[in-house]
DNA sequence: CAGAAAAACTTAGAGATCAAAGTAATAACT
DNA sequence: AGTTATTACTTTGATCTCTAAGTTTTTCTG
């Protein structure tokens, strides 16, 4: 038994109720969690363009495209182009995309929720410590990293 | 400011890392973290076909279907049925998937296990209770949900 | 034993995610 | 002004993941 095994198996598991989670929420609202963050952070953020946005939820520019693809696809969203730098994109809800937003679905798990709100705020507190710890660990440098195989003995891929 | 957006803000970015570092191992090793845990499974598990892999890795069966699909592709596992009950698959990991799991990647990025492994251990306790912990509340079931929108609604996704 | 139900897998279809490569427009420098 | 570099975004191609709908084989039941 490796000595972080425990702690390895229970972020696989919060990551993957979330990500049913977000399934979930799909099926009930049309919307995955990161559309909605994606729409949200469009509402929060002076100008909403797909890299401030990408930088707002933390996403890859990449990835961001990809989702106001299908916010767009959905009419949820409209893009024009911005006219003082044309390499910019605007990106505005819809009406649709407002009244869906006041439905405010939670991108948490409404019986997490539930939960969490009963701690006590010390408790709530450790929580998000160790979160916040571990998420500051995960983003340092692997600076010992170093390639095990060269690709080429693998492949094919 | 939602009272859990912290909470959440930090999660995504856990989540964020490990798929990243995911990325990176199948850049250094050919192998993705998920296809990593079940080539483990496999060794591990007394019987290690398709369904049971999917329990002991908590993913569901089709997703195990698809690592395995690619395994296979890479040469790293053979598929076989049955004798006795031939709607089990077999699964078997070639010389090659031995060799490699001798060199023994860590699921988990090089700069987090050492800063992890300097931690005191109750520290470490403490880490790996609070992700337990939450772990716990979003597994529990979503008693309160109920749909929102009709799906009709939206869609054309 | 025949037909129904259950079990173990696979297939189909969809969305999320990234890195790397490509495109277009602006800025910077000579 | 003209060439080069940078910035903002999109495209491409690969994985992972799920649910729902098949297949095939076994088990159960009348």
């Amino acid at each position: 038994m490796k000595d972080y095994e425990e702690l390895f198996v229970a972020l696989r598991r919060i990551t993957r109720a979330i990500d049913l989670h977000s399934k979930k929420l799909q099926r009930e609202t049309g919307l995955t969690t990161s559309q909605l963050l994606v729409l949200e952070a469009a509402v929060k953020l002076e100008k909403p363009s797909p890299g401030n946005i990408a930088k707002e939820v933390q996403l890859s520019q990449a990835t961001v495209t990809n989702l106001i693809d299908r916010l767009e696809r959905n009419e949820l969203i409209r893009r024009s182009k911005s006219a003082s730098d044309k390499r910019v994109v605007e990106v505005r809800l819809t009406d649709k995309a407002k009244q869906l937003m006041e439905l405010a679905p939670e991108p948490l798990q409404a019986g997490f929720l539930r939960e969490y709100r009963k701690l006590e705020r010390w408790e709530q507190h450790q929580l998000v410590g160790s979160m916040q710890r571990i998420a500051v660990l995960m983003d340092a440098e692997d600076i010992d990293a170093s390639p095990i195989l060269t690709t080429g003995d693998l492949d094919g891929v």
